[in-house]
DNA sequence: ACAGGTTAGGCAAACGTTTGCCAAATGCTA
DNA sequence: TAGCATTTGGCAAACGTTTGCCTAACCTGT
């Protein structure tokens, strides 16, 4: 570890610009600006020349902080390790960069103290807005809302009030898994559930069993088992561990994420059963690997490729003044 | 879209605290950074009172100008939906975290030209450091290094120079998984990779090849195939296209990662190939998933989640003025 | 020639911090 | 009582921008 000789170069500022150019600070600012009308030709030309010659770029901590605004947008987001959170993260991404923003990603942990501490590390900031993917209960964050902080709301919808929301209609995703298990024939089916679930895994459970019920399903054929656990992963295990304690494996499964469906899998492949042949499985998200690896489980896909957009368009509306409102994109069931 | 009648209060700055505790900001300034010999006990005491009652917290922005370091570091990471930039990222993050550090993730797509875009906006955003996911070679970046901006390198190395890296030692990962196929008695062995691999690849077949070659196996027993593009999941498939045209499944496969491993795999269930029985299938990354759903796949494991904590080691001492180094983790070939 | 308008550009304050330096007041020693 | 060190705290500059306001100089029409 040998001491290294930094080069560092003095940054250019504007008064850097100036100086070399002979005229006002405040001249080169509005002519970076594309305020050219307040400056000559001449002057105009000579100062874009030493721009691009010194590689003068404005500072956005200065401009920050001046402007009381910054280009800068919070995404706090429980575990990145889940492919449906990343597929937001990086639809988001994409967008707030095409609207000229960059994205402070916080990993939340799906921890309301961790979550709180981020919202207050990112005031600090000066963030402009909030991007809060299965937003958790917390004080901080009821502070925000409270305070009027442009913040969206994605997959999980305000614990506590209305507000700008992207996502789908998990009760009607239910209700088409639902939809598709009867039209298939199944008369027996299953559902697993996390013990504490989130209101976007309730309502797809919900709309699964209340569609089953309104086409005629007797409630003693729907079995039902819930596990409690964090990682989706190990909940669908478990929870189809409980399923099958007592009695056989059902003909057909509903899991609320792919996730679960995975750790059913799992289990089942561990029993030798058989799916899809055995016991159909039909989950929710429709990653990108179950085309490749998963193609036993049909899916009902959620276009996360699409969040990002509407996801800026909300803030923009935030950032008009105006009120935001809900973003219910269209899912669709992917059958292999 | 009615207006929204916004509550803004004020935001409370250290004059706010000064003026009412009476005192001057540079008072105030110095107590909240924890300088209390510069006070009476009293006025610490006061103003301490005042700073918890205002709910006052530090404006990083004006810090930061001050200061002239900020606590932000950009993290540039190729598509996202890959599962192994996702776990490096949700790694660095935490790391990050711990260290009081705030990430600015930016997807650069594996483009050259919007790794400089990002390049160049971060720097205007006064970041502190960059951490580069298998970087691609670019203008910007060069200019980066020339200039000592902190940086560390992680998958792939800094394509022009020597200097701070995290990763994993590619060839003997490719050696590794050389010896467990030859262990395994196979004669005839199959390898594909991309047509234009990055050095990670490169490394990982290179490694493959060579120690094969070492332990006596005959080069015309070894097949090759490439195949052009950007997703490996659609490399993985076209290669192993490529490779069973003339000649019959090849009954032992090594793709340098899990995701055309997963490519290779569909097209033998397409044809009816079992795996791992007909095909055993060596990928390297082992991602979280194939555990669960993809227990056919022996993998090369990589510790991602201790890449973190080496990312933010290498930055600190690049921050204290030396010279980086190459972080070499260990990883693990897992059979299931 | 003069009023009024336009053009070109500078001054300086402000955003929120940090920090070197100064100064009054207090305490201590000789 | 003089001399000196310590405590306590304020002043003001600086970081890089933006922008309201000011002021020359020039132009135009009568």
């Amino acid at each position: 570890m040998t001491k290294q000789r930094r080069i560092r170069q003095e940054p250019v500022s504007l008064a850097t610009v100036a100086a070399q150019a002979g005229v006002s600070i405040a001249t080169v600012s509005r002519i970076v600006n594309g305020e050219v009308r307040r400056a000559s030709p001449e002057t105009v030309e000579r100062v874009q020349q030493l721009v691009s010659a010194l590689g003068y770029r404005p500072n956005h901590v200065g401009r920050t902080l001046r402007r009381r605004e910054s280009k800068i947008v919070a995404m706090l987001s429980p575990n990145l390790d889940n492919p449906a959170m990343a597929a937001i993260a990086a639809s988001v991404e994409t967008a707030l960069r095409t609207a000229g923003y960059v994205m402070i990603l916080c990993d939340t942990h799906d921890r309301a103290d961790l979550q709180d501490e981020y919202l207050n590390a990112m005031r600090s900031q000066v963030v402009q807005g909030y991007v809060v993917v299965n937003a958790v209960r917390s004080e901080g964050l009821s502070a925000a809302v409270a305070r009027g902080d442009p913040i969206v709301f994605v997959g999980r919808r305000n614990p506590d009030t209305r507000g700008s929301f992207v996502g789908i209609d998990n009760w009607r995703a239910g209700m088409d898994a639902a939809d598709h298990l009867w039209s298939g024939g199944f008369r027996e089916i299953a559902v697993i559930y996390p013990s504490q679930g989130s209101s976007a895994t309730r309502d797809r459970v919900g709309g699964f069993m209340a569609r089953l019920e309104d086409l005629g399903m007797p409630t003693s054929a729907l079995r039902q088992a819930e596990a409690p656990g964090l990682s989706h992963l190990e909940v669908g295990y478990a929870a189809a561990q409980n399923l099958v304690k007592k009695r056989p494996w059902p003909p057909a499964l509903f899991c609320p994420s792919d996730l679960m469906a995975y750790g059913a899998y799992r289990l089942a492949s561990e029993a030798h059963v058989q799916v899809p042949k055995e016991c159909s499985i039909v989950g929710v998200d429709d990653n990108t690997l179950n085309a490749w690896i998963a193609p036993w489980l049909t899916s009902v896909r959620i276009p996360y490729a699409d969040f990002g957009a509407r996801v800026v368009e909300q803030l923009q509306v935030l950032w008009a003044g105006e009120q935001g409102s809900e973003q219910l994109l269209p899912h669709e069931l992917i059958v292999r």
